[in-house]
DNA sequence: AGGAGGGCTTCTA
DNA sequence: GTAGAAGCCCTCC
């Protein structure tokens, strides 16, 4: 037997690695609620990195990241609250293992404010590539942070809620949760309205844009286009921007 | 290495 | 209304 408390000490570290390295290589992760039931969460030293709704969680994860997964007792502070509300309010995110294009679409993505939606264009505009409409939709279906990054606030030109990384159901959901009024959004559709006007303002806003809630039914004049809008003698909103998708 | 094909779209006929 | 193609990025072969 030997009881050198030096060697002792050594021996475990053999076994266990200290936790400050652990952390670095590995991550941790958690069940937690959310509007749309259980998620697992999991997050390294820089900061939440995945979010799954389902079965597979640890498979998935480990096809994605190829790095090892603890479970840890408590979750980040402030991550309840962020998956409740889609305000990270300084929770950190750890998009690291993102390209750079996916990188710049969900910070585009994180434009979009709780309660309001946005066109997949939109967001392609403000990602700095107007044209990759498209991809825009594939970068969103790889999203690793869902309700962290508010994929679920894009949604289709033509007023379809479009789809989501889990399920069009639990977009609908989120969406209802946060207050957007998902009636009246397919009624200004059905009618081909996709912006309304103020001629109190002279200003032009996506139909959820929180100027444009506050309009009164007198005032409010809709458009199929921006074109449209401007030809009539307005301008587009400095706050929600429907300027930027469209010429 | 490079091309084909697919994806939470959108515009056109 | 809906089918088809354009369009861009990524993954896989």
């Amino acid at each position: 037997m030997n009881d050198d408390p030096l060697l002792a000490r050594l021996a475990g570290l053999a076994v266990e690695p200290p936790d400050g390295l652990l952390d670095r290589i590995a991550a941790r992760w958690i069940a937690v609620p959310s509007p749309i039931g259980e998620l697992s969460v999991a997050w390294t030293a820089r900061g939440v990195a995945y979010v799954h709704q389902g079965d597979g969680f640890s498979g998935a994860f480990r096809a994605r990241f190829g790095r090892p997964l603890m479970p840890a007792t408590r979750p980040p502070a402030g991550l309840v609250p962020a998956l409740r509300t889609g305000r990270l309010s300084g929770l950190a995110l750890d998009l690291e293992e993102l390209g750079e294009f996916q990188r710049d679409v969900l910070r585009a993505v994180q434009a979009v404010p709780r309660g309001e939606v946005r066109p997949y264009a939109w967001i392609a505009a403000r990602a700095g590539r107007p044209g990759a409409v498209r991809a825009v939709g594939t970068a969103l279906a790889r999203n690793p942070v869902p309700l962290l990054v508010p994929c679920h606030r894009v949604t289709r030109s033509d007023g379809a809620l479009g789809e989501y990384v889990f399920g069009p159901a639990a977009k609908q959901r989120l969406l209802l949760a946060e207050g957007v009024d998902l009636g009246r959004l397919d009624g200004l559709a059905k009618e081909r309205v996709f912006y309304l006007a103020s001629d109190t303002t002279g200003v032009v806003c996506f139909p959820t844009c929180h100027n444009a809630r506050r309009i009164t039914p007198a005032h409010r004049h809709g458009f199929r286009t921006l074109g449209a809008a401007r030809t009539a003698g307005y301008r587009p909103c400095r706050t929600c921007r429907p300027d930027l998708q469209a010429a």
